[in-house]
DNA sequence: CAACTATTTGCAGCCTCTCT
DNA sequence: AGAGAGGCTGCAAATAGTTG
């Protein structure tokens, strides 16, 4: 967080590729992370909110991960850290086919055209107003960060085990269905259907 | 080929503010 | 004016692909 506002001058290089490309996840990792295809970021990312979810943290050290069942069959060991959890995550990475990367790195290189004319990666990231049905949902009262709302929908989907890997869709219990109108969502239609209740942004 | 990209928390150093 | 306390900022570490 500080480095971005500290030195995002200094910042210049780097791109859509590395840590952003989609790569495909291995089955231990899917129950965990919920998707089937990711970047390394939101993989990473995922997983912290999985810990967080699952109290996995070491209260003495917060940097150290305390492997669950789920956890320890992706890593392979009772306890990691922040640091190895990077490099066991490695082995449950696997590159996407070479034909399907083009098409997003393009679609990412798109996104960040003419870098010098935009001013900042933090304006991407505006605040949204919602209808009433997901401020009611998400326990705001009308505006809420955009990519804060999708997280904690993955979040509670999650946390009401709601996901079904076998057809790679959500499950929606009453909640959900007063939200998307509807007993199941493609898990990658989600956002799509999350937008339909932003209103504008701010 | 080095730098950059994202993510996390702890730690160190610097700066500012307040109190004596 | 000096000293102490507290807050803020930046770096460290791992990963690998992209870019200049």
């Amino acid at each position: 967080m500080f480095i971005i506002s500290s030195s995002a001058s200094k910042r210049k290089r780097g791109g859509p590729g590395g840590l952003n490309k989609v790569c495909a996840i291995s089955p231990e990792l899917q129950t965990v992370v919920g998707e089937t295809a990711m970047s390394r970021t939101q993989i990473v990312k995922q997983l912290w909110a999985y810990i967080r979810q699952n109290n996995l943290q070491d209260p003495d050290d917060k940097r150290k991960i305390i492997c669950n069942d789920e956890l320890r069959i992706v890593f392979g060991t009772d306890s990691t850290d922040m640091f190895k959890m990077n490099k066991l995550l490695a082995k449950h990475i696997t590159p996407l086919d070479p034909k399907d990367q083009p098409s997003e790195a393009k679609k990412v290189k798109a996104a960040t055209a003419a870098p010098q004319q935009m001013p900042t990666i933090n304006q991407n990231q505006p605040y949204v107003v919602v209808s009433d049905a997901l401020a009611k949902f998400l326990g705001v009262e009308g505006t809420v960060p955009h990519d804060d709302a999708l997280k904690y929908l993955w979040d509670y989907i999650k946390a009401n085990q709601l996901e079904d890997p076998a057809s790679a869709s959500i499950l929606c219990d009453s909640s959900l269905q007063e939200l998307f109108g509807c007993e199941s969502i493609p898990a990658s239609g989600l956002s799509d259907l999350l937008a339909h209740h932003f209103i504008q942004r701010t």
